[in-house]
DNA sequence: CATGAATGAGACTTCATTCAT
DNA sequence: TATGAATGAAGTCTCATTCAT
């Protein structure tokens, strides 16, 4: 029997080690070494797979975010309607958050709400989402689904806005979070942004 | 005529210096000195009025802060009905970005969406708000105002959250920014929000 | 009535707080603030009366250690005996640790042990302390009341060093200190260096 | 012949340089930069080895300090007689002195006669010394070597206190210092202490 | 005399990154 | 690949001292 210890992907468990550390010190406070401790390696290593510990999160970010490009843009090609192309892009976020908390966490916190620093990097694939999220806007308004008076980049702020925020409220503890939760936010948040909190 | 030089006052000085490069440099990358290069005062002066980098920061969102607490509350209030209520807060904190984009952006930036670090600390004061709000909407459904099915808390988040987001979009170029697009800022967050993205 | 506050003497008020803050928190740790808070003023009224924070530990030396080699100086014209000079310096030492313990241990441990650093403005006066209680060995070695084979300075140096020691142990809590300790003290200190250890 | 540079160990070249430049400055106008300039090793690596500044003194003190405390023991444990005991210790001290000046002087001047502050945490190493002194002297007044009114803890601080005092001289050039006055020494102070100043 | 705001040099410590092995 | 010793730039904070009032 071929004998070999299963070859550990080293990269990745440096990659799922910076997650975690991320996630509970936040990108500024993790030392280079955090990583390497948590992921049971020397530190010289992640030297060896990463060109510096920033690109440790570019990677972690750029590696999620084309995923939920990738999401936005299936939603959009195969959704029914603008309603429904929405809700898909809703319940892949809120997924995303179910699945790895912690990964979601370091992207919202150290990225896409840090546009001033690390964000900064990731400007244009951010706004790539944005930019789809207000297409299937657009097109919900010309099919006469939605209204015509508010801009789609702007219903797209805030559609996104307000998913982000929900995550933001579950990741520090401000609203409550369980797996009803969950799937319970997929619908409203788009409920509440399609139909608006008044009564029809 | 009693006359006297008019007391500068140093403290406010680096407050304000400290809005500026906190905003263009964010918080992490400036240092010290750049703040008391900015306010033309000697370094260790900084240090006489403030305990450390971390508290000039602390005091600025503080500051700041408590105005939107009171604003909200006062809106609460004063507020004609539940919607007008929201428009009331809405508005204020546009206004507030409107007359000082730089104040707001290192708020939201390094405080409000940077919740793992220095967020942490004022988390208590960032939940007041929400939670106000929160208010605003169930007492909004109480009146009949506003549906039942959606959580006020949800809700407080996601009209929230779409409203920072537009903020993030002004402040990162991401969408379009004038004094009209404040002005229908204003208004049509309530509308995307109360009425919703479909037509009624 | 002239009636006037009396004159309260800032400057000794700056002193006796000076001795109070060294001794609990030494030299290097106290920073001129704390000697002002203590004495209750201003801590720019320090810089009016010293120099510097080392003029302020200077003045507390020089003030005390002139009155030590008076001391010594008066034991060796009015004693009767060698020992009973040696017994009138110990007796000066030691009385002065018990009606100034904090006064003393800042001498001896910012000063007198402290060679290195302050000790080294003071070492002239230092050594004349150490010089005149030689001179009273090296009298009753030839008037044949002290041996001969041990040399003045010497004698000098072990004597001078098991008192100070004996404050060491008082002030670090290593012996006990009662006020019967210290009398006894006076006397024991001179009988191991007269007499020695070993029974007569 | 396997051949290989000697590895030099730099952790022993700091602690080495350590020795020359406290003995020189102080240790409290040292500054790191100036250990590492004297180690010839790069600013950082002071901080590679130990976690302060203040470490290095206390791992050079703790190196030193318990030899002495296994000079003592062991002294007591061979020595034939109580008087021969102490002599093995003072010359244990004296020997220490003479072979390593620069950093005896640094356990002197910054620790043991510094309890204010680093000598602080070294208190019950320190202390440890003066009671084993004392338990020699305590089995000699038991075997009626030495006289009985005299505390056997006062007679170490008497003894320890004027060896500590000579070498005090030495470094401070109060007493002449040379192989010969070293040598004398050894048994001079015991003779001092044990015999007295006072002829038999 | 008295105050305390203002100054700014200085020192410690951290830590990302490099590199010899 | 893998290690961790070695480097050194960078930045925070302290605090003695000055000085205008």
């Amino acid at each position: 029997m071929g004998s070999k210890a299963p070859p550990i992907d080293k990269r990745r468990q440096i990659l799922d080690a910076a997650i975690r550390v991320f996630a509970r010190q936040g990108f500024h406070s993790t030392r280079v070494s955090d990583i390497a401790d948590q992921a049971g390696v020397a530190y010289g290593l992640v030297y060896h797979y990463f060109r510096s510990k920033e690109e440790v999160l570019n990677e972690l970010f750029s590696e999620r975010w084309s995923l939920l490009l990738a999401a936005i843009e299936e939603a959009d090609r195969d959704g029914a309607t603008p309603r429904a192309k929405l809700e898909t892009v809703a319940a892949f976020i809120v997924d995303s958050y179910q699945h790895n908390p912690e990964l979601m966490k370091v992207i919202i916190v150290e990225v896409t709400r840090a546009a001033n620093s690390f964000g900064r990097t990731h400007l244009s694939e951010i706004r790539r989402a944005y930019e789809s999220i207000a297409k299937i806007v657009a097109d919900g308004q010309e099919a006469g689904a939605f209204r015509r008076d508010i801009d789609p980049a702007f219903a797209s702020m805030a559609f996104y806005g307000a998913i982000e925020q929900l995550l933001s409220g579950w990741i520090f503890d401000l609203i409550p979070a369980s797996d009803t939760d969950y799937e319970q936010a997929k619908t409203l948040v788009v409920a509440t942004i399609c139909d608006g909190l008044e009564p029809r």
